[in-house]
DNA sequence: TACATTCATCGAACCGGTTCGAGGAAGAAG
DNA sequence: CTTCTTCCTCGAACCGGTTCGATGAATGTA
């Protein structure tokens, strides 16, 4: 039914390898001759089959996206790691094959196995990924977005949590505050393995600690109304904290609108600086001074190491983490 | 490097056919000769090639998910609509490629000429889309989710968005309500040919006629702070409106805090009926009366269909338009 | 005992590409 | 006019599965 190398050869009179010279350029082939080639290819609207390509090559040109769609996750802002992956892939020649199952590990283990993919992307990596010993059994390479306790052998990227922290407190401290509340993501985020939380909230205590001030870290939540809930026992609790840090995306969302309720100007009253990444902030018009990172920037840098490594195992060298560096964008919500 | 059915069938002392043959079940197999088989496979870890089962059987089992990411687009809403189409694939053995590029109609063309895919999702399709002529030329076959112009020979599914609006009208006759204010999409979405904003306010205002209310129509926006300007100014346009029907998700979302703002109580001031995804409202915990659709009952039939039809061109019958039936739950936000 | 069935398995062909080695034609060198 | 290169093209093998027809063994029937 579909157009084949064959068809091509037939129209062109030549053979079915040098048609797929002519297309791969990997032999000269007479100018004359291509000319006929490119013809039939364009008369008769040929493409390649990819799985016949892919048996002929071992190479899929697909790269599989594990996500993990935690419930109780603060779902829209999973979108901001997907897109740039897969843009980045196209880019590079590839697609993507989104893999959601609940079973990650078997997922994993299926589309490596098969061969459906020459690398995957893992989205979402907590402290101890359940995914890794697959990964690392797996023919195929891997990059990781979200760190892990062991990173040996594999190519990791995240977002630099600790630094974001220290930038903060160096700010705030700078302007004289003294007594500040972190807010962190909510608590299962943590048991989860989610260990961003911890290097955020760690850098935070340590730095303060190292400027003598008073820090004081609270779980968030995720969802209303326990959120506003929580907020407002915090801020009553802490009547002398004139600043507060928010490293929670849900909390940040509905922030506005709490401190509006409860009649807290900002930044008169309280300073507040956010952590979260830029198109969320820009989604949600967040007016919060804030360290922005850029997710894509994440699942950009992955695919590009993945894919150097796909190309060549060897060359690629060894194997990366890298930590994408935050910026402070200052929206006058501080003083 | 991997493991091939030739390493299993050496290892079982038998020929390549028949392991084949014992995995798919489909000649009989000698019990002793299927223990041998099950044991190679299990210790061997044998997987079929994807790539050359596809060759060989011209079915991939990957389902291409064409999505459209329109620039000023409530992004996050996405997500509720990529994820149900996944997990029904899954559910049915279908793995999903996600095609993401700018230019949808020669990324359509791509994957169903390579053969990549044995049928494709189109997601947010447009009146008048261009991914269609490519669709009805491709071998595969196709499911869309949103309404075009010409359904012709395609399997659409989309939200009842005329009943929904009819729902809403009835209701909020019913209470005695007769000045109403309808907000709608964003302008552009209709220039986009977004025929869903269309179908709603025609429907409202149609129903609206036939009581003799008045219904007053507005284009909503898509961002802070434009949203809460034009709320605002179309609520003081409109003194003596008694309800407010919000067909715009990032305007449903900043709705409590802009009228808290402008100290206008729902319902003891205006009542208020929205239309949105389940998931949305959930999310974001509206606290509105509303309309609630389930995109995810979109993706599952679509991808239920298509399955069908991937099965079986014949048997699955005449193509079709359905409509998900809307449901109105009441949250106390009209009276 | 001979013959027809049924059962289990095998070999070969095929799917549609890629790639290697070989070889004919044309041009260069002796 | 040979002989050696270089250029271009071809045929065959291969990738790893599936599927058809054939065949030998086991079982049933006359």
């Amino acid at each position: 039914m579909a157009v084949t190398i064959m068809d091509v050869a037939r129209r062109a009179g030549v053979s079915r390898s040098t048609v797929s010279y002519a297309i791969s350029g990997k032999r000269t082939i007479s100018a004359a001759t291509r000319e006929r080639i490119d013809e039939a290819i364009a008369t008769l609207g040929f493409t390649a089959n990819a799985g016949a390509r892919a048996l002929a090559t071992s190479q899929t040109m697909v790269i599989g996206l594990l996500t993990q769609f935690h419930q109780d996750e603060f779902a829209p802002a999973m979108l901001q790691y997907v897109l740039p992956v897969s843009d980045t892939a196209r880019e590079l020649g590839y697609d993507i094959l989104l893999v959601t199952e609940t079973d990650a590990t078997a997922a994993l283990r299926r589309v490596t196995r098969t061969g459906m993919v020459d690398g995957v992307v893992l989205l979402d990596v907590v402290h101890e990924d359940p995914r890794l010993d697959t990964l690392r059994a797996a023919e195929q390479p891997g990059a990781l977005v979200g760190l892990p306790k062991r990173t040996e052998g594999l190519d990791v990227f995240d977002l630099d949590f600790g630094e974001s922290a220290r930038m903060i407190i160096d700010h705030l401290y700078g302007l004289g505050h003294r007594e500040i509340i972190v807010v962190s993501p909510p608590m299962h985020v943590f048991e989860r393995g989610g260990a961003y939380g911890w290097r955020f909230r760690d850098a935070a205590l340590e730095r303060g600690a190292r400027y003598g001030l008073q820090i004081h870290p609270y779980f968030g939540e995720s969802r209303q109304p326990q959120i506003g809930q929580s907020i407002n026992a915090i801020l009553d609790a802490r009547p002398a904290a004139t600043a507060l840090i928010v490293h929670n995306d849900a909390t940040i969302a509905a922030l506005p609108a709490i401190l509006a309720a409860r009649g807290t100007r900002v930044p008169t009253d309280l300073s507040v600086v956010s952590l979260y990444a830029k198109d969320f902030g820009r989604a949600f018009s967040l007016p919060y001074t804030a360290v922005e990172s850029s997710p894509d920037q994440l699942g950009q840098q992955a695919v590009r190491q993945l894919v150097r490594r796909i190309a060549d195992p060897e060359l690629a060298g060894a194997p990366v983490t890298r930590f994408i560096a935050p910026e402070l964008t200052n929206r006058g919500s501080t003083r």
